[in-house]
DNA sequence: CGTGGTTTTGAACAATCTCAAGAGTTGTGG
DNA sequence: CCACAACTCTTGAGATTGTTCAAAACCACG
């Protein structure tokens, strides 16, 4: 199968353009080596395959393939979506910088749905099975991924309360919310950022149809709160937007 | 503060009672238990915590209390939801005999959610260092958390696909075959079962309206798929009713 | 400078909610 | 053991949010 593109044909093996270790890695304080020793640090690194960066449109994980590793993401952004029996595309969540995906391949062993680049992005893979050595080993690193797959949990049920409870205008700006804070997180600015991803991406994961988003978004722009220009945003006033929201800065 | 309930004060001291080994425990192929030797569920047992049965709205959990570790179900079920800052209540999920619930709280050290006894139930508390450091020295251990979180964000994240992507009538009825696979696995009648919880409780969990339960139930009835009296169910085609929830058996 | 995809806008429609009221159930205290 | 109070559940009818369908404007990229 020449064409095949799987994970494991994606992540090419290193080589010097694409290597930087963790212990230079700009992220490192948002990713696994947070609280871990300069020497732990550098062996979490042996472990760690950097490949050449993956296109947009291009898929980092297809649902089904085996459980092989996480990928944390070093620059760009992921689109993590799942396919139902009836052929619905669900989106479980984007996947910025210092970001992990692939925690929930472990229980099954396969990846349960895809990955895919939103833009030119750069990730590393973390086989799964050196990474359980590791944390056999390394204290710190073992409580890091609990908290990361905690994490994940974390936010998968605020956004449950949110598609249950909320109203569109309320999940759209706690999802503007969250961006910013994300962004911010990163060193970022927090006022003005670039959505990664399109329209429809953004009504599929928030459950609402594309033309509700483009109607919300002339809305928070008539009143002020927000100026978005194509995939530009500017939060213009953020305490207005957050009170809208019902939440502070998680979603 | 003698009329307190945290959950420190809610699990008494094990006694001769209350006190079932992990060893010889009923449910231990569905718990953490699960793949590892004798001896080293021997180990395990010894950081257990039993304490008496917690009663029926009883609190397991309370939002806000620092996280000290997690309880995996022994009998009766457990209730797990999160208040919103606007006061709106939503269940994250229902935890049935061998199920753990409390993960959530690793990242950020507290406890995120309320959890509440649905009826009289049995929970052993296990504290998270030991449960760690237990883990850095039992491969297996380490593995079966791992997985336990996992299974985690992918109930949420299939919960998600319901809640965004499926009818009333879907959601219920995935809901139903779910409850079934979880009462079957368990070495129970998959056919025939109890709801432990309230059709109120099965609304806000679904995000419909209390109202919207009862008519699905009528109408589920009418169409001869089940029998629901009271919280009595009895699945009468298991087959239409998984091809109505466009599910397997999970949701 | 077309062609295909994305975004916006309008208008009618539908699924589910809300409100309301009644029936059934459970628990409690006299 | 009964009666009252408090829930829980069911059923009906109207209201609403967000959807669907349709079409035009915009953009990107070859």
């Amino acid at each position: 199968m020449p064409t095949k593109t799987s994970n494991m044909q994606i992540i090419k093996p290193a080589n010097n353009k694409h290597t930087i270790r963790c212990q230079d890695c700009r992220i490192k304080q948002l990713c696994l080596p947070v609280m871990l020793a300069e020497s732990e640090v550098a062996h979490l690194d042996t472990i760690v395959h950097r490949g050449r960066p993956i296109n947009k449109g291009q898929h980092l994980i297809q649902a089904g393939d085996s459980f092989n590793g996480v990928y944390a993401i070093r620059s760009g952004s992921i689109k993590a979506y799942t396919i139902s029996v009836d052929g619905l595309e669900q989106i479980t969540g984007f996947y910025l910088p210092g970001e992990i995906i692939g925690f929930d391949a472990i229980s099954s062993g396969f990846y349960p749905g895809f990955a895919k680049a939103l833009e030119t992005s750069a990730v590393c893979e973390i086989p799964f099975e050196r990474l359980e050595s590791l944390a056999a080993e390394i204290p710190g690193l073992q409580r890091q991924i609990f908290r990361t797959m905690s994490d994940e949990i974390v936010k998968d049920q605020d956004l449950m309360l949110q598609l249950n409870k909320k109203s569109a205008e309320q999940r759209f700006g706690s999802f503007l919310v969250n961006l910013s804070f994300r962004f911010g997180r990163r060193g970022l600015s927090s006022q003005r950022f670039r959505l990664p991803m399109a329209r429809s991406d953004i009504s599929n994961y928030l459950g609402l149809a594309v033309e509700t988003i483009s109607r919300l978004i002339a809305q928070l722009q008539d009143d002020g709160l927000v100026s978005i220009q194509k995939r530009e945003v500017e939060i213009l006033d953020m305490n207005k937007l957050s009170v809208l929201a019902g939440t502070s800065c998680h979603q």
